[in-house]
DNA sequence: CCACAAATCTTGTCACTGTCAAGATATACC
DNA sequence: GGTATATCTTGACAGTGACAAGATTTGTGG
């Protein structure tokens, strides 16, 4: 006899993959990283323990999934607040701080887990996918700094693009890890304002000398993958 | 009979304390966080697996002194580098710059638990001490930039600091976190010169305005102390 | 319409973890 | 020199991720 009641637990979930994902993300949001186990994750889901194990390879792979979908967010953030902020370079780069700084505020687990590169998968082409769609956000609000300080290489703009990104994931990251305020200091609410620096040097007709860096070549990764045996082929 | 070689095993080691701490900096470097247990830092002092019990109440106390020893290292690297280098107040800011990505990525593991507060337990003094003690090269490094930019309030130097550290540490840690370098780019051999960019602008007579915060207060800690029973009392 | 393959989930087990309890051994102090 | 105390060991416990094998449901070809 199939089931039609969905009340009554059918055996098979129906979607438990997106239900891992939501559940995985509410443990952690709840009982931090700490309480984050696959069988809390599968109790909260309201599967056996080893039922995850049939949509994710590991442990990595389900928190590779909630990375992206944290990463998403993010991401989303973002684009809203930069659209609903003056276009002027300097203001674009203060609300990207704004938004990085919320964000790990509100979400420091989900944003501790975004930038541990040991727990993820980063050959996972969804993970690289948002994450290269955030960082071309940086790449447009970088621009009009680098060109106002005479950043004309492709070099030297990334040079601006990771001094900005630095000041902000910097900031943020210490904030969260209660190393700023110092003791004794309030809490800050922003994060330094990079961008006015910025253009109050490159009004002085200054030549792009933000950085200086030296070749090498870039590296990769290499992970572990596949589901078990020859079933569910994601992650 | 007394034991009077020592290569033979003595029941009781000797230092064991001392010891604990070194074998967790070896087995934390060789097969890096996820392989530091505390069994795997007993085997290696070659005690039994309850050893540690006795000299640190969890495993947050070993950390928490590794900890300790890590932040002592790169206070002492940031000294000898700052001796070492002209007192020019860019010159410094660039120093620290260069100490703090070369420690970064000379000891990532180490690098990532002295900032990772949920491991630790910020309410040790040794380790209060010795950050404050680090963060006094800061306060020093930062101080010719804030008075150039004429950041005169204790609030204003903070925020330069805070401006300083930032990038520092916000490259550092997309640095090993395999953020930076964005994909195809080359690996950077230098943190963003914002030294330069401070003294940049002060020249230019531009009054402090690095940064706005707004008040709120500071926060405090609570986690777990004391070894077991009557016996040991540290950490 | 129905057998059979595939997908999905469960139960059971394994080695390993941190912590605690209790006992063994060496040291120190009176 | 004997006894309290510090130090270390053995043993056990619940909880972990991963694997193996079986149970249940779905889907598909004949």
């Amino acid at each position: 006899m199939p089931n039609l009641r969905v009340a009554e637990k059918p055996y098979h979930h129906g979607n438990l993959r997106k239900a891992l994902i939501e559940a995985g993300l509410a443990v952690l949001e709840e009982v931090g990283h700490a309480g984050l186990t696959l069988r809390a994750v599968a109790s909260r889901a309201g599967v056996s323990h080893a039922a995850p194990a049939h949509h994710f390879a590991s442990a990595k792979g389900l928190l590779t999934v909630m990375a992206t979908s944290a990463f998403a967010r993010f991401e989303a953030a973002l684009a809203d607040g930069r659209a609903k902020t003056d276009p002027d370079p300097v203001s674009q780069i203060r609300v990207m701080g704004r938004v990085y700084l919320e964000f790990a505020r509100a979400h420091p687990e989900q944003f501790r887990l975004m930038f541990t590169a040991a727990k993820l998968d980063w050959r996972d082409a969804e993970l690289l996918a948002i994450a290269r769609m955030t960082y071309r956000h940086l790449e447009e609000i970088a621009r009009p700094a680098a060109d106002a300080m005479g950043a004309n290489s492709a070099t030297a703009r990334t040079n601006v693009e990771y001094l900005i990104w630095s000041v902000a994931h910097g900031f943020a990251h210490l904030a969260i890890e209660h190393q700023i305020p110092k003791p004794g200091a309030p809490v800050p609410t922003d994060v330094p304002d990079i961008g006015g620096l910025l253009f109050a040097t490159a009004h002085r007709g200054q030549a792009g000398r933000v950085k200086r860096t030296k070749a090498a070549t870039v590296t990769a990764g290499k992970r572990n993958l596949k589901p078990r045996k020859s079933k569910a082929e994601r992650r």
